[in-house]
DNA sequence: TGTTATGTGGCACGGAGTGCCGTTAGAGTG
DNA sequence: CACTCTAACGGCACTCCGTGCCACATAACA
């Protein structure tokens, strides 16, 4: 049985390799000869299959070199629906915006690629910018239902989406630029946990109370000096 | 003098107004029959100009309904390269953050057909995304040139400029979906400029310690005064 | 050994975007 | 007024993207 034939029928296993192998070509081909010098044919015939296929596994020529944002926006969503109660708001946020890197870090090699494609593309550097916004809204959604309550949530919660998605991306970026290596990850993941101390998410200190402490220490002090 | 025939060799004004043409066209058949039903043959010959001259004044279909971007980045980019080396980062990064209100403000009518238009088709969403992307980048790159001398001066760019973007646009579709009126403006900027109390370009001055360190002054002048 | 379901390739079509070129109005010059 | 030059326009042809349609092959199933 050839190659070809065998993937007539195709299996779960079979589309998945399909899958991988259009990938693959799309890469080494945008790579080597650009992107716009590659035409969908090239890729598809590369691949070992027919121009037609390649559009019931992307729905188009931008999504060839992209990961999987799909799954990674569910474990965003997962991480906030399986949130308990009285975890804090921001412990959340942090774990959310943590589960993304799984989604880059498991793969540095085509990971780096892909940085390398999207930074030069014009076309892909704004399909990634359309997926950063996507992640951003569901940030600030999750978010904004927890802060119904709170004064400005809505600014809140835009704002500290926005926050979040920019510092993970710029952790990304750093790692992607220092060499994608392995052993980085975890300073990658420290990086991005500084923002933890730049979100809007919790009250202001209690300038009230500061005054009230302060006017009855002045009160203790004018009894004795009276 | 035919209206067609008076447009060759065309002067300023004439350029304008065919490109005040072809927005009100596109505009109006995105509204009335969809955007994906709608050819740029439809919208050339709605303004009554060739099909080719539609694209010697937008670069593709989708930017026949977008804003001036370029001009909205180059005030930003002004008000930057203009602020004077003392006036504090944060009135900056505001004033330049008001700067492209007047963009939207100054034409509220067409503001809003283009609101409902780019929430509505996907392809103009992204495009937006992709604008809105930009905009983070030149607020990141300019703060990043100025917190260079800050402890995690990158990070604190990174989400300031995310932050400040994401406020403007929250302000902004707060206003549209109020109506847009031109009343509201106002408001509008107000609640933008809350976004100043969320921003980490200043190290929060921890009132706790101030407080601790006040009431031991005033415990020490209690034992001296007694 | 049929039968059905599913994935595939080929074909044709509409539309986006571009390069090229002839044409034409208007501006400048004598 | 006559002439030239410049710049914008319209039309044509072309490539490529993305999709609907259909015939066909394969695998699972009865």
């Amino acid at each position: 049985m050839s190659n070809v034939t065998s993937r007539r029928g195709r299996s779960a296993e079979g589309r998945a390799e399909v899958r991988r192998d259009l990938v693959t070509a799309a890469v080494d081909l945008f790579t080597a000869r650009g992107y716009d010098d590659t035409t969908v044919d090239d890729i598809a015939a590369a691949a070992g299959v027919g121009r037609r296929t390649f559009f019931r596994y992307f729905k188009g020529k931008e999504d060839a070199v992209s990961p999987d944002h799909e799954l990674g926006l569910a474990r965003i969503a997962e991480v906030f629906a399986t949130a308990h109660p009285t975890e804090p708001l921001l412990s959340v946020v942090l774990r959310a915006g943590e589960t993304v890197f799984d989604l880059y870090l498991s793969d540095p090699g085509t990971a780096r690629k892909r940085f390398a494609l999207v930074h030069e593309v014009p076309a892909l550097r704004d399909r990634e910018a359309a997926m950063v916004h996507r992640y951003r809204r569901l940030f600030t959604k999750e978010l904004a239902a927890r802060l119904a309550d709170v004064e400005d949530g809505d600014l809140r919660a835009a704002v500290t989406g926005a926050a979040v998605v920019a510092a993970h991306n710029q952790a990304l970026r750093r790692w992607l630029a220092d060499g994608g290596t392995a052993g980085g990850t975890e300073a990658c993941r420290a990086h991005f946990r500084k923002v933890a101390g730049m979100l809007p998410l919790e009250q202001a200190p209690d300038l009230e109370q500061v005054a009230r402490r302060l006017e009855r220490a002045a009160r203790s002090l004018e009894r004795r000096t009276s």
